[in-house]
DNA sequence: GTCTCGCTT
């Protein structure tokens, strides 16, 4: 505490490196707390964290350890929970997209006296956002301290880019963790097939090793439900056949979209010995979620194939899609550590040396460059930051990904030509949500239908609400069957979302019908933050009582915000054709619609055993021309069949408008001359 | 003929 509180009272920004176990989660804000005394100036010490979870539990760790209430003067504050005390709290944890929120209003982050970025070496995209606004604030702002916390030893990186004055990197503060050694073991060879590999390991580790936890690494939930059975039959084979050598086994699969009651299973006790033998194994098979989120004590061997699913994004054709990807060293360190949190342990990696030292990235990439940015880059836009390009990034998106941000905004009228945030951009700016679906929320009073796409908005940025058991699928496609409206699966995600609210005091009703109630019950949380918002922005709540026009102007609205995810189908074998980018996609197999109609507007585009397009509605060329007139512009359009249903289409309205006679049916409003109104749709007549 | 690692506003 003393040697903190030396360098913490002589510098402005301190870099401090913590392994796990060293408390300083727990202990540095507590100090700075002390030392700053916060309070007494009409301020805070805010301490972020990547997850929400972590932000509940440490606060109210801290709040026990300081002897004061939860929520007066420590508290915590994330999404649907602010559980603090204006003009009492005095220590707040929070997630990072929380501040980075918090500074869209108050761009000098004034309210705070220190920032501590806890674990920075994560880089995820709010963290890495954040760092790159509090340089700027801390230029501005002398009394403001930042510390930036991380667990690797990539300090020197955090160093170099906090040197405030270009003579001086920000002082390094070290702490040595207190966990135990962990021994690592490597394969000779590559390993052609890793899943078999590591099951071939646990086993091995389970015949041959003292009695201890195992916890394996796998990518994702297929493969660990796979991996789970096999394990288990083999290890019974093994007891049956010499049950005083060889111990029973349970295996405990663990992942994120698992019910918590389930996941709460990695924590029993191993099984018991039978009739005196060898005591009881217990094995965790789990994706990443037992890296970062998950702490599982007991455990003595980690098996690391050495693969994780990452996301990548490809900004040529706009798409984020996930792939099983080698992961970094920094990673294969952090598993490794997960074998020595209560004694000596073992972690076999299913790689070679060589590999580890020779293949492995340092660190993971940070995710800035692994996603679309449109929704970071509105954001930035709102904070006041005009020069994206040149803004003080720890690592720099690539360029094409910043311009596809821009081209998206502009289209949808967030940005206007010279790249200025517009009055409709600010007002998008404020909804948690893709600028898609924001600018799609917005519009939706000017279609009379603003009720019915907040909810469909709501749905469309949970998790997957469907669920379809394996050996339960044609139960759960006749279930999805039942509530399908065919006109559109933007119209299903409404009628479902309607029924669950109907079926409320029916305990059992999503279940009964093969739906995700915790994605429900999310959805119900969104819907009613973003009403909150359309309040503060008066945005109308409003609906309309002739069902068949209401569904046509439900599909007019999200043309409006998704006229840049719009297939035309070409020639008769179901093939589809994205607009511009010329992609060919194929309606996805979970979608509702009856018809193969010749346009439709889709909110994904995802890549797996080919392209598919999810979530998908019919729309009419006219709409596109009348409501996205800018867009579907003739002259942007290469020669083919797309342009020819374009051109019939303008012909159409052409023949309209002149029939007439006066011309007067309204300017063709286009998003890039429209300045002042934020209301309106995007040409909207 | 489906297959979402992990997070967050």
């Amino acid at each position: 505490m003393d040697e903190f509180l030396k360098i913490f009272s002589e510098n402005q920004v301190i870099v401090m490196v913590g392994e796990t176990g060293s408390g300083k989660t727990t202990q540095i804000p507590q100090f700075v707390a002390y030392s700053d005394l916060p309070h007494t100036k009409g301020k805070l010490v805010a301490c972020t964290q990547p997850r929400r979870v972590a932000a509940m539990s440490v606060a109210k760790r801290v709040a026990d350890e300081m002897d004061v209430q939860l929520g007066r003067h420590v508290g915590y504050s994330i999404r649907f929970e602010d559980m603090t005390e204006p003009g009492t709290t005095f220590l707040k944890y929070m997630t990072d997209g929380m501040l980075l929120r918090e500074a869209m209003n108050d761009p000098n982050l004034e309210r705070y006296s220190t920032i501590i970025l806890d674990e920075a070496h994560e880089r995820t995209l709010a963290t890495d956002i954040l760092m790159g606004l509090l340089k700027g604030i801390a230029k501005k702002r002398k009394d403001l301290k930042l510390i930036i916390m991380s667990a690797t030893l990539d300090a020197l990186k955090f160093q170099k880019y906090f040197s405030l004055r270009s003579d001086a990197n920000a002082p390094l503060f070290k702490v040595p963790g207190r966990t135990h050694p962990v021994e690592v073991f490597y394969t000779q060879e590559p390993e052609p097939d890793y899943v078999e590999a590591a099951i071939r390991t646990v086993l091995m580790i389970h015949r041959a090793e003292e009695p201890g936890d195992i916890l394996l690494f796998l990518t994702g939930e297929e493969e660990i439900e796979d991996a789970c059975r096999k394990i288990k039959l083999e290890a019974d084979d093994l007891m049956n056949q010499d049950p005083s050598s060889v111990g029973p086994l349970v295996c405990i699969p663990l992942y994120s979209s698992l019910p918590p009651q389930q996941q709460q299973r990695i924590f029993d006790p191993p099984p018991p010995a039978i009739n005196d033998g060898p005591p009881g194994r217990k094995v965790v098979v789990s994706t990443n979620i037992a890296e970062t989120s998950l702490t599982i004590d007991g455990i003595v061997y980690v098996v690391d194939p050495g693969f994780s699913k990452q996301k990548v994004y490809n900004p040529r054709i706009r798409v984020e899609s996930l792939l099983v990807s080698p992961i970094s060293k920094a990673s294969a360190q952090q598993r490794a550590g997960r074998a020595g949190r209560t004694r000596p342990g073992k972690c076999f990696r299913l790689y070679t040396e060589k590999d580890f030292m020779k293949e492995l990235e340092e660190q993971t990439h940070p995710e800035i460059l692994r996603s679309n940015l449109s929704n970071t880059v509105l954001e930035l836009m709102k904070l006041g930051i005009k020069d994206l390009v040149r803004f003080d990034y720890v690592d720099a998106p690539a360029p094409e990904t910043l311009m596809r941000a821009l081209e998206l905004l502009n289209y949808l009228a967030a940005l206007d030509d010279d790249g200025n945030i517009t009055p409709l951009g600010e007002m998008m700016a404020e909804f948690p949500l893709d600028p898609q679906l924001a600018k799609l929320l917005i519009v939706s009073p000017e279609f009379k239908c603003s009720n019915e796409i907040l909810t469909i908005t709501a749905m469309m940025s949970v998790p997957n609400i469907w669920l379809r058991p394996n050996n339960q699928r044609r139960e759960a496609d006749a279930a999805k069957a039942a509530l399908t409206v065919p006109d559109g699966d933007h119209l299903t995600l409404l009628n479902v979302y309607n029924q669950y609210i109907l079926n409320k005091h029916e305990r059992n009703w999503a279940w009964n019908n093969y739906l995700s109630l915790r994605s429900l019950q999310q959805a119900e949380n969104v819907r009613a933050q973003l009403e909150r918002t359309m309040q503060r922005y008066d945005v109308e709540l409003v609906s309309l009582s002739d069902q068949k026009k209401l569904f046509i102007n439900i599909r007019q609205a999200l043309v409006c915000g998704f006229f840049m995810q719009v297939a035309h189908k070409e020639g008769e074998k179901g093939n589809y054709l994205t607009v511009k980018d010329n992609q060919v996609v194929a309606l996805h197999p979970s979608c509702g619609l009856d018809t193969q109609p010749e346009w439709v507007i889709f909110n994904e585009f995802v890549l797996t055993t080919r392209p598919y397009i999810r979530t998908v509605s019919e729309v009419k060329a006219e709409w596109l021309i009348e409501f996205a007139a800018n867009y579907f512009d003739l002259a942007s359009f290469p020669d083919g069949e797309t342009k020819r249903a374009l051109q019939r289409a303008w012909a159409k309205r052409a023949g309209k408008i002149a029939g007439r006679g006066d011309g007067s049916n309204g300017p063709v409003r286009d998003p890039k001359r429209r300045k002042t109104d934020v209301r309106k749709g995007d040409g909207r007549d």
